[in-house]
DNA sequence: GTGGTCTAGACCACC
DNA sequence: GTGGTCTAGACCACA
């Protein structure tokens, strides 16, 4: 599992760490059940603080893809992934008009930008256990 | 040309409006040389503050998407959108590797991903000339 | 609206808050759409840290009790409460079957602990803006 | 006697199994006179620590529920259990202020809430006789 | 050693 | 001025 962090990027630092980390997820990289560093041990490993590291578990903690077990640490979603509710298809939904927009207004085809979902799509998910070619 | 903010929403207002205006120019409500709103007048309207205005507008501009006159006030690029540069190309990407991430692990396949971006790309461009006249 | 933390409780501050802001809410002293003060103004109020007011506002706002207007700043919910969904109810029997059992145990009937619930529910509601008799 | 403890839970393992032993108590699954297995073996079959079955007993020792004899080992309060200490009472009265907030927040009714106080308290106290022999 | 809580003090984006 | 983010450093309950 390997996290990369823009300290200089807009996106917060907490933000950065839980779409990586749910990718990591999504790659099969992070399998349920797999245990997650410590906050204090990714803290360091990353250089930033404790606490950051801290609300990003928080976050996919209440969404549902990390628990905090009582004696394994932070691990993985065992129980099963929370699935397609209807706020996050909305969310998707507009956060993907967004992006559809923007790149309509530059030329791109609904063509190219669904291939382009697809390969995105293709890429996240397809290295799964660290294979690379 | 109806422009929508959510004060509670996340999202800045000002990213809200750069949107809509986006949309706007994706849907073809708002054509190449089309007028809008004075910043004053547009603020008015929507109940905020100038600068929350000022800022959208200037964004746009910067991305080329808007010009400023000092006559004519804000019009949409009359000459030519903007394209496909690598910088937003890679912008789209990072954005859509964080989507797809969040949906695959929600277990939406990539077909459905697809697609999802397909439909909301058309519903975002199709809503051509229902509008405003 | 007053607020009373006790600082030595094992109960931690920001729950104390939580506590104290949905009592206010039931007990109609404070009112939908009503303004909350400011995490710093609180905090100073209070005698507490920014951060633990800060604790307790997001989690009532997650629990969809407040909002966080971009310009009224933090007020009571005003598009009406969350309702009594199952989790909720889950959570409710859970604390009262901890609660019956240990009142059960000493001696307590169940008319008197029903009766307790009723005017233990009738006091946190019933001083509506304040009135007290 | 059965013991269910949640290892995700966020009420700590010692408090879980304190609430267990009451309700056992309550519902008269655990006669007084009653032993209940010795820290060590309980413990085991839990796959708990020592120290946490140790802190759960000692605490319910403290409240006057159990009685530890280095000879007998761990029984239940044989004298006569603890009655409605005015402490007891207000403790009590604190948490169902608590729960009668957040439910009438959401909705409840004071009957409502009554009456669900009432049925917990009866399904608490009622399996009497099902559990062990 | 783990996560949870709290404090103090700082910078920034937003309005 | 607001909330949001980040850091640093501390204590505690839990296991």
């Amino acid at each position: 599992m390997f996290i990369e962090l823009d300290l200089q990027s807009e996106t917060p630092i907490y933000a950065q760490l839980v779409d990586q980390i749910v990718e990591g997820i999504a790659s099969g990289a992070l399998q349920p059940g797999d245990p997650l560093p410590s906050v204090r041990r990714l803290a360091e490993d990353l250089g930033i603080n404790l606490h950051t590291v801290n609300k990003s578990y928080n976050l996919l903690k209440q969404e549902g893809l990390l628990q905090v077990h009582r004696k394994k640490g932070v691990i993985v979603q065992p129980d099963g992934m929370p699935g397609l509710t209807e706020a996050f298809e909305e969310k998707l939904r507009r956060q993907l008009r967004s992006l559809a927009a923007a790149a309509a207004v530059r030329g791109m085809t609904e063509e190219a930008f669904a291939q382009e979902s697809r390969s995105v799509y293709r890429n996240t998910i397809t290295n799964r256990g660290g294979e690379q070619r």
